[in-house]
DNA sequence: CCGCATCCTCATGGATACTG
DNA sequence: CAGTATCCATGAGGATGCGG
């Protein structure tokens, strides 16, 4: 992308993450660190070519950084704190959107992974008293809790119902929540969804993983 | 732009704002909602096919409207309430972009009235104490002094010398105080600037007109 | 397999000219 | 003044190739 050609904040800031894929890039990289193939499963739609390219650019930049796993030559892109930093402006726009989100998936593909940075956006971005919160969740006659803190969210199921459900359906309701300019204490709501434990797992221990 | 096809809070954000020159269209009505001629003029670089098709993407996206002022047909646009929302990610792109602009302004272009909405990121978006700031600064030996409160910037001059000077070097001294992590409080620095001053006045009268 | 590079097609952006 | 129309350059998207 060209330069703005502007001695402004905002215009510099877009010079470098402005073109398209990259701040989607940097939610891929604010999730956990990850290797090509995991970014182009992550980012559905990317053209190969096109990543490769972002990921230069983002290097060179100073907002990505290549870590070689001591085993072979298995390459692992990860955000520098710099590039960490844009987690603010990121967690701003998700807060914005959440108007956009209440129409539904509508036909959008959804990655629950998604939701890590999602989720911290809105739960930990409202003014006011920021202890934590308890949200409950029906699904299908049966109870789950997801409990956030100030470091974030994390799921945690009372039953054997599996934590994708869970995940998904907290997205719904968070996202409810806040569209409706509510509080964040002790709410429930009904969603209907089935999901793979296996991978939400996952996606939550790597979530807490530092960089 | 098309639309990155994703159930996620950012990519919908950027299905919206995220088409080149978008963002900036929003930052020339954070500091005050405009005429055509004049986004054309703060947008140095912005073909007017582009700003048409973008002001009429914002307006059907309901980030921008456009009012119809009762003299003749003089259209001017505005943010819509959830447009100026856009505020908080805004300004968290530009606090994040503070390494980019110690290198000066290089030969980009430079407009007195981006700092309206630079100078609020700025010292407004900082964690801790938040009371007002005082930051003085010396031009060609001469004083002056930049009062900020909660609620913005305002400009003082205990000189006869042109506001445009003191806006300007403001912008070094702040960069430079956020890139090095300082407090805000009675700070001095040097910058020698030339400037305009009815120009400067203009936008800033018009800064703290509500949209 | 993974991590890209090449090639091609087509949509979008940029600059300028033009019009109500 | 407030845009539209036009033309050309650039970049996105998709398929494929290729070395490790």
């Amino acid at each position: 992308m060209r330069s703005y050609g502007q001695y402004c904040g905002l215009a510099r800031a877009l010079d470098v993450v402005g073109d398209r894929w990259n701040l989607l890039v940097v939610r891929q990289l604010l999730i956990a660190p990850a290797r090509y193939r995991e970014l182009l499963d992550g980012l559905p739609g990317v053209a190969t070519n096109l990543l490769a390219d972002r990921l230069r650019d983002l290097e060179n930049a100073g907002v990505v950084e290549r870590r070689l796993a001591e085993e072979g030559s298995a390459v692992v892109y990860a955000l520098t704190p710099w590039g960490a930093g844009l987690r603010e402006p990121i967690e701003g726009l998700i807060r914005w959107s959440t108007p956009l989100m209440t129409r539904g998936p509508d036909g959008d593909r959804f990655d629950a992974a998604w939701l890590v940075v999602a989720l911290r956006a809105l739960l930990s971005g409202r003014p006011g008293p920021r202890r934590s919160s308890a949200i409950g969740i029906a699904v299908d006659d049966r109870l789950f809790q997801v409990l956030t803190g100030p470091g974030g969210a994390e799921v945690e199921t009372h039953d054997g119902r599996t934590l994708d459900a869970v995940v998904r359906a907290e997205a719904a309701i968070v996202l409810g929540l806040v569209a409706g300019a509510l509080g964040l204490d002790d709410v429930a709501g009904l969603v209907d969804i089935e999901g793979d434990e296996a991978a939400v797992r996952e996606i939550l221990q790597r979530a807490h993983r530092p960089h």
